[in-house]
Order: C-alpha cells, then sequence, then structure tokens
DNA sequence: TCAGACTGAATGGCTATTCATTCACCGATT
DNA sequence: AATCGGTGAATGAATAGCCATTCAGTCTGA
C-alpha cells in the first residue's frame, strides 16, 4: 500500500479522525445534558465540524449512542477477560475484577455519567443493547464465583448467579456514588472496601 | 356537612379522582415507554382524560414526574420509619429493611420501572429531587448500620456509609434485575439472599 | 478540473402547552 | 315543577417552538 492509506478517511487537512472526534464530544455532551436535552448540533460544535458532518459518520443521533456503549463495553470486556485469564486464585481474581471495574469508569468520568445514567435511563435501551455485553460481563463473574464454590473458597449455599448480581450492584453503586458526589475523590482505592466486606460480611465475629 | 361535599372536587358523574387517574397512568405509560417518549397525549388517553385536563392538574409532563418520585418516596419513608422504629436489634432491623424495599417494589412493577429507570436516567433529575428523599433513605441505613458498629453487632472497620451504599446498591440491583427478567419471580424473598451475604460475606469458613 | 468531504441553512415532523368553547350541574326564581 | 343564568371543570383543535435530518452548494487537494 503507498504511504497514504491508513483507515478509511483521507484525513484532508487538520482533524484526524472525526469519527473518533464525534464521538468523544458525543460522550462529553450526553454526560453534560442527558442524551434526549442533547441537541446534535451540541454535539456538532463540541466536535468542532458541522451539523452534517455528523451524518456522514453516523446514521442518526441513537447509533451515536450506540456505538458509545458497544465501542467502550467491547474494550472493555476484550481487555478484562484477557488480564483476569492469568489469576488462578479467585478471591484475587474477584478482587481484579472490582478493581478494574472501579478503574476503567473511575478513569473516564463523563464515560461513566453516560453508562450510569443513559444506558440504564431506557428501558428499551436496556433490553436491546445492554442485554448482550451486560449478561456478558455478569457471567465473567459468575464463573468466577462459581469457580470458588467448586474449590471451596466460596459459601455454596447462595446460587451464584445471585452472588454475581450482588457483587454487580455493589460495584455500580460505587459508581454512582462517585458520578453523583461533589466530593472529588479516588474510585478505584473502594475496591478494596468492596472485598474487605463482600468477602467477610458486616457481622462481627 | 350535607350528603354530598367530601372532597374539593364536586364529582360531577363518574371519575372519583383524575389527579390520582392522572398519575397512574402516567405511572404506567412512563414504565412502557420511557419519560421522554411518553406523550402527553398519550398519558390523558390513558386516564380517560383530554389533553388539556392534564394541566389543570399537573404544570407540567416534568412536574408529573416529579409527583410520581416526591409521593412514592414520602410514603415510603414515612412507612419504614414508623416501622423500623420498633425493631430494636441492628440485624433484624437491616433485614427489615430489605424486605420492605424489594416488597414495595416488588408489588407495583410499573412504579418500580419509573423509579430504577426513569429516575436514574438524568442526572439533572437525580441531583434536584432524587437527592433529598434518597439521602435521607440512605440515612436510615446508615444510622442502622453505626448502631450495630457501636453495639458490637457489626464490624467497625469499614465506614457506615460505605457499608450503607453497598448495601443499597445490592438491593437496587435485584430490583432492576427483577424489572428486567423475563421470568416472573417474587422479588420480596431475595432479602432473605441479600441478608445470608451481607452478613456473612462470601468466603467459606 | 474532478471527486468527494464538508458545510449549515432550510425542511418537516413532532408534541407540549394553550385557550375558546362546551356542558353538566346547582341554586334561585317564578 | 319548570325555567334560567351562573360556574368552572373538561375538552380538543390550534399554536408555537424545537430539533433531527437533509441536501444543494462550497471548498480543497490532487
Amino acid at each position: 500500500m503507498s504511504k497514504s492509506s491508513r483507515s478509511t478517511a483521507h484525513a484532508r487537512v487538520a482533524v484526524p479522525d472525526k469519527h473518533e472526534a464525534i464521538l468523544r464530544a458525543a460522550i462529553t455532551v450526553f454526560a453534560e445534558k442527558g442524551y434526549f436535552n442533547s441537541k446534535v448540533a451540541d454535539i456538532a460544535s463540541e466536535a468542532g465540524v458541522a451539523d452534517g458532518t455528523v451524518y456522514l459518520y453516523f446514521k442518526s443521533k441513537e447509533e451515536i449512542l450506540h456505538s458509545i456503549f458497544n465501542r467502550a463495553m467491547e474494550k472493555f470486556i476484550d481487555e478484562g477477560t484477557k488480564e483476569l485469564s492469568n489469576i488462578k486464585d479467585v478471591t484475587k481474581r474477584l478482587a481484579r475484577i472490582a478493581e478494574l471495574h472501579l478503574e476503567r469508569l473511575g478513569g473516564d468520568r463523563d464515560l461513566a455519567v453516560v453508562f450510569q445514567v443513559e444506558l440504564r435511563g431506557s428501558t428499551k435501551f436496556m433490553e436491546a443493547f445492554s442485554a448482550a455485553g451486560f449478561a456478558k460481563y455478569l457471567d465473567i463473574i459468575k464463573r468466577t464465583i462459581e469457580e470458588g464454590q467448586k474449590s471451596g473458597d466460596f459459601r455454596a449455599d447462595i446460587k451464584a448467579i445471585t452472588v454475581a448480581k450482588m457483587f454487580y450492584g455493589v460495584l455500580d453503586e460505587m459508581v454512582t456514588d462517585w458520578i453523583l458526589s461533589k466530593k472529588a475523590y479516588q474510585l478505584a482505592p473502594m475496591a478494596k472496601e468492596v472485598m474487605k466486606l463482600f468477602l467477610g460480611g458486616i457481622s462481627h465475629k
């Protein structure tokens, strides 16, 4: 191939990747005002392109939201799966899941807002899109729990899927609180607290 | 007073309370299509009144959503507070909180959908409205935890507020799963599972 | 000069909200 | 008992504003 043929875009002058720029802009705008209160014009403006340009890269406003979700979820699961497969100890693996979850979302507040708020912000949406990715994510947790139950590391008198949901619920709530909190604090360190409570329970021994 | 003077309304013919009818209709419609995809005309139609009538009872579409939230939250907290004050044992009280949470939302699926989905569906909304009610709710949990930590029933090496958030997160996730689940199951019994794990943790002793 | 990326004003559809009108009832009057 | 305004709840067609999407034209690099 000749020197100038990297991606499908031709990169005429300055902006390297409008597709990417529009996605980032959308994340910012959606996080700020919410999906339904965001105008396509806002996104275009934030991305530094004309309104119409948005439609050269996305079929509709809705598709932008889908793209945000799909891209992030894919990356999230891919990288997570890869890293977790190296951890044999189930307790350590569970701890790493918590860390990853909180690190990733804690590292990109706007993306976290879109995830926590917009993706949950519509039943239809949840059903249609989250479903697949979310189920996969939950399954990763569930399998770790199951493994721990088989090995005897984890108690086996609660269904693995139930434990997985609860674990996810705790992480999710940590993220939501962090988003809504006025105080700036690091999200990732909360993983330690989560594990402490999740492993040992609240009962004083 | 004479025989026909019950409330402020004159009860001309059939419908007893349009205010109530519109609220119920809105819960149904919002649960079905989401706030932003619901037309005021849909709500009016569902309530069996004319479009304009909605505006005799509510200032705007948004106010309807606020009313739904405020009314439910108030009732929820009032009744909860009353009942919980009788329970001295902190573990039992925590268990009752879980039961109440799941019973209430499990008893009105449409309301639960609006709560889980719409209230979380907008940062603005969360900040402006949920905030007060939600904080109050979380505080009830937190105080129970604190009490348990003082009495020695609960471990004290995690901040009470953090424990409270995690507890709430678990309950919240149980509700969300129930809503999205295709299978019909009773939500309230999950309280038992929640307590089992929350008290003892997942580590096998 | 050409291709095609980019622009942004114009369009079209949608729907929250308004408001002139209707109508069922009530008390008063005959 | 029949009639007659008066009242205000209820109606729903019309309005008015918003905004996603389109597309005719511009501009740029090759």
